[in-house]
DNA sequence: TACAGAATTGCACGATCGTGCATTTTTGTA
DNA sequence: TACAAAAATGCACGATCGTGCAATTCTGTA
C-alpha cells in the first residue's frame, strides 16, 4: 500500500499542531485580513518557530487556502447549523440570520467572505479561486433553502429567488460594513429588522417575477 | 510673510510631480488595495526613484492619506457632480447613481470607500480615521440630498431617511461585491433596477416612520 | 554664463518577507 | 533502555519594505 500523498495528517501530534496553527491563523486573518497573514506572524502568536509553521503549511498560499477552509468549517458549524425537515423553513432561515448576527457581533473578527472579496477581487490566483468557491457554496445553500420554502408553500411561488438572495446579501453586507467599519451600534439590530420585514411584512411579496 | 508650512506645493514642477505620483498611486490602490500601496511600487510605475517618491510624500501613511483625498476629489467631480436647484432632486439622485454604476463598470479599479473599509476596519490609525471621515462625508451628502427632496415634497415626509440611506448603501455594496468579486455581469443592471424601484415603485412608501 | 536653490538620485540601514536545508530535540515502540 | 521516525529549530539566502542622508542633476534667474 502506498503511503498517503498528504503526509501532513500522519500522526496525532502533527494534526494537533496543525490545528493550533490554523486556529490562530484564522483568528489573525479574521481581524487583519488574509493578505496580512504571515508565516512569521503565525509563528510568533503560536509560539512555534517560523520553520515549524512553514513545515506544517508548506507555503503561504497553502496557508491562506487552509484558513479559508477552516473558516468554511466554522461557518457551517456555528452559523448554518443543521436544518430539520419537519419545521417550517422560513423561521429556520431567520434563526440562521440571528446566529450570523450574534456571531458577527461577538467581536472575533469579520467575515472572510466579505473582507477577502475586497482583498482579492483584483488578485487572480488560487486564493481567490478558493474564496470564490466558498462564497458560491454559501450563496448556493441560501438559494436552495429559499427554493425549498417556496416548494412548501411558505413563500409566494412567484418570488424571484435571485433577487431575494440578493436582498439578503445586501443586508448582510451593509450590516458588516456599518458594524465593523463605521462602528454603528444599531447596525445588527437594523439588519435583523430588515430581514424579518423581508419575510414577514408584505415587502417580500413585491419581489415577484410578475412586476418586473 | 512666513513661508508656507507645506513646502511641497512650492513650485509648479513639484506640484506636477506630486500629481503624477498621486495619480498613479490612486490607480494602483484602486486595483490592489490601500495596504498593498508601496513607495517602491509607486516609484517603479512612475519611473521615479524611490527617494524621489518618498521626498514628495514624506511617509507611507501620508501617501495613503493623500491617495484617499485624491479619491475624494475624483468622486466629487466624476460621480457627485453638481446639483442644480430648479430641477427635481430624485431624478438627480438617480442620475448620480447612474454615474456611479458607469464609473464602477469602467474597470479602473474598485471603490476605496468599500475596499478600504474591509482593510482598515480592525486597523486603528490615521489612515482609518481619514477613510472614516471621507465615508461619513459621502453618506452625509446623500442624507442631505434625501432630506431636501422630502422638503420639496418629492418624497413621502414620513420616509425614514436613515433606512432609505441604508437601503441605497446596501444596493451599492451588493453591486460592488457581485460585480468586482463574483464577476456577475448583471450586477450593475440589477442595482439600477433596485434603486429605481426604491424611488419609483411603491416600495419606498413602506420605508416610513409609521410602520415601525 | 554663472550660480543658488530645488528636484532627484544613489546608497545604506535594519526589519521582515517566503523559502530551503542541515541540525537538534522530541516521541513512540521493540 | 536503545533506536528510528517525526517534529521542531537555527541559520542562511535573496527580495523588498520604510526611511534617512549625502551627493548629484536640473532649473530659473541675475
Amino acid at each position: 500500500m502506498v503511503p498517503a500523498l498528504d503526509s501532513s495528517l500522519s500522526t496525532p501530534k502533527a494534526m494537533a499542531t496543525r490545528q493550533l496553527i490554523l486556529d490562530q491563523a484564522l483568528k489573525f486573518a479574521r481581524t487583519n485580513g488574509l493578505e496580512a497573514l504571515t508565516i512569521g506572524g503565525v509563528a510568533s502568536i503560536t509560539g512555534l518557530s517560523k520553520s515549524a509553521v512553514f513545515a506544517h503549511v508548506r507555503s503561504k498560499v497553502a496557508l491562506q487556502i487552509a484558513v479559508i477552509e477552516a473558516y468554511d468549517h466554522l461557518v457551517t458549524t456555528e452559523v448554518i447549523g443543521s436544518f430539520v425537515d419537519d419545521v417550517p423553513i422560513v423561521p429556520q432561515i431567520l434563526a440562521l440570520f440571528e446566529r450570523w448576527c450574534r456571531w458577527t457581533q461577538a467581536q472575533d473578527g469579520g467575515c472572510l467572505y466579505i473582507s477577502g472579496a475586497a482583498e482579492f477581487d483584483d488578485r487572480p490566483g488560487p486564493v481567490r479561486d478558493r474564496l470564490l468557491k466558498s462564497v458560491r457554496q454559501w450563496q448556493g445553500g441560501f438559494r436552495k433553502l429559499l427554493k425549498a420554502s417556496v416548494n412548501r408553500g411558505e413563500l409566494d411561488p412567484d418570488s424571484d429567488l435571485e433577487r431575494l438572495t440578493g436582498r439578503i446579501q445586501g443586508i448582510m453586507l451593509l450590516a458588516h460594513y456599518e458594524w465593523r467599519f463605521l462602528g454603528k451600534r444599531t447596525a445588527l439590530r437594523d439588519a435583523r429588522m430588515s430581514i424579518s420585514e423581508l419575510f414577514i411584512s408584505g415587502e417580500s411579496a413585491d419581489l415577484t417575477n410578475n412586476n418586473r
